[in-house]
DNA sequence: TAAGTTACAGAACACTCGTTCCAGATATCT
DNA sequence: AGATATCTGGAACGAGTGTTCTGTAACTTA
C-alpha cells in the first residue's frame, strides 16, 4: 500500500544513542541527530516524535542493549563473589579505554536532567533499583556458595555496590587515570571480605 | 574619575553559581544569569567576559567558598577517623534535604563538560586530587591517633573515599532516598574497620 | 562647575535552536 | 498501469541563543 521505510530503526537508535551518550541531552542538537543517523528531519519527527521523545526511546534502547550486556556477568556467573568482582573490574577497564570517557548514559542523564525532569528521574531511579536488586541476588548466591560471609547486611551492601558502580562510571567519564580507578575499584571490592 | 560599580561582585558570583549549580552549564542561558544576578548584560560581559569565562570564575568561586567549607571538618577535626565519618554523614544529610538535589557543582560540571572541554576537565581533575590528598592527611592523622589500623593502603583508601564522596553527591543530585543514601555511606565508612 | 571616565539600560545582531510544512519521489496493492 | 499511501528532501518558521553596540546616566577629579 505505502512506501516502506528506508531506514533501520535499530541502527537509528544506535546512532542517536551514541551522540546523546557522548554529548548529553542539551548539547545534542537535532541537526547532530540528523547528521549522525542519516535520517531526515521529517522522518525523525514522524517516527519518534520530538527530541525529548526520541531521547526517552534512546534511554530504553540503552537499557535493553547496553546495560543488559554490562550486567550480564553479574546475573549469570554462578559464584556471586566472582560475578561482582568481574563486573567491577570490567567496568573500570572499559572506562579507561582511551577515547571513550562516556560513562553510563543513564547515570549521565540522571545527573543532567533528573533534578528538573521527572521522567528521566524516574528512569534513573528505576535503573538504580534494578542494579541494586541484581547485586542482592549476586550476594545471595555468593553467600550460598560460601565465597561471601553470611553475616553481611545484604541490602546495604547491594546499595553500596550499586552506588559505587555509578561512581566508577562517573570517574571514567571524567577521565580519571587508570591507577586511581584501580585503587578505587579494588577498595570497593574489599567490602566483600 | 569614573562611575563606580553598582553591584557587588561577590553576590553576583553567588547568584550565578546557584543557577549553574542547579541547571548546569548548557541549560543556563545568559538571560537566566541576567535575571538572577540583576546585573545588566553589558556589565556582565564587561566584567566577566563571555558565558564560559563567567562559568570558570564561578567554578573557582565555588571551590573557594563552598568546597572549602564542605571539607573543613575533614581537614580540621583532629581525630582523622571522626573527620572522615562526619564528612560523609554531613554530605549525605545535606544531600537529602528536600528541594536541593544539586550535588556538587564541580562533579556535575565534570560529568557534563569534561569529555569535551579540557579546561573544565583540568579543574575537575585537580579538585579530585585535592580531595584525595585531604583524605590522605585525615587517614594519616587517624593512624597516628590509633583510631585507624596502620596496615591500610592509605593512598588507595584515600582514592576510594574521594571517589565515594563523589558518588554520594551524584546520588543526592539524582534524588536518592535517605535510606539508600544511609546504607551507602555507612558501608563506605566500614572501609575504616 | 566642567571635563572625563566608566557603568548602565536596552535595542539590535547574526546565528542556531526545535519544529512544521510542502512538493516530489517511491514503494505496494488492485 | 494506475491509484494510493507514506516516506524523503529541503526550505521555512518563530523563538531563543550568545554577543555587541549605542546612547545616556552617574560619579570623581581638576
Amino acid at each position: 500500500m505505502s512506501r516502506p521505510r528506508a531506514f533501520d530503526e535499530e541502527s537509528v537508535l544506535d546512532n542517536a544513542m551514541n551522540i546523546f551518550w557522548s554529548k548529553g541531552f542539551e548539547s545534542t542538537s537535532v541537526q547532530d541527530l540528523v547528521n549522525e543517523t542519516g535520517l531526515n528531519r521529517a522522518s525523525m519527527y514522524a517516527s519518534f516524535g520530538d527530541k525529548k521523545a526520541l531521547f526517552l526511546r534512546v534511554l530504553d534502547h540503552y537499557s535493553l542493549k547496553i546495560s543488559t550486556k554490562r550486567f550480564a556477568d553479574l546475573r549469570e556467573i554462578e559464584d556471586g563473589r566472582k560475578a561482582i568482582e568481574k563486573t567491577f573490574r570490567d567496568t573500570a577497564k572499559t572506562g579507561c579505554k582511551e577515547g571513550r570517557h562516556k560513562g553510563c548514559l543513564i547515570v549521565n542523564s540522571g545527573m543532567e536532567l533528573a533534578p528538573h525532569d521527572p521522567e528521566t528521574a524516574a528512569i534513573a531511579h528505576q535503573s538504580f533499583r534494578r542494579v541494586e536488586d541484581m547485586f542482592v541476588a549476586a550476594l545471595s548466591r555468593g553467600i550460598a556458595h560460601g565465597s561471601i560471609s553470611s553475616d553481611k547486611n545484604v541490602r546495604a551492601l547491594a546499595r553500596f555496590f550499586a552506588g559505587s558502580i555509578q561512581g566508577v562510571q562517573l570517574m571514567s567519564r571524567r577521565g580519571a587515570d587508570q591507577e586511581t580507578l584501580e585503587d578505587y575499584t579494588e577498595t570497593i571490592l574489599a567490602a566483600l571480605n
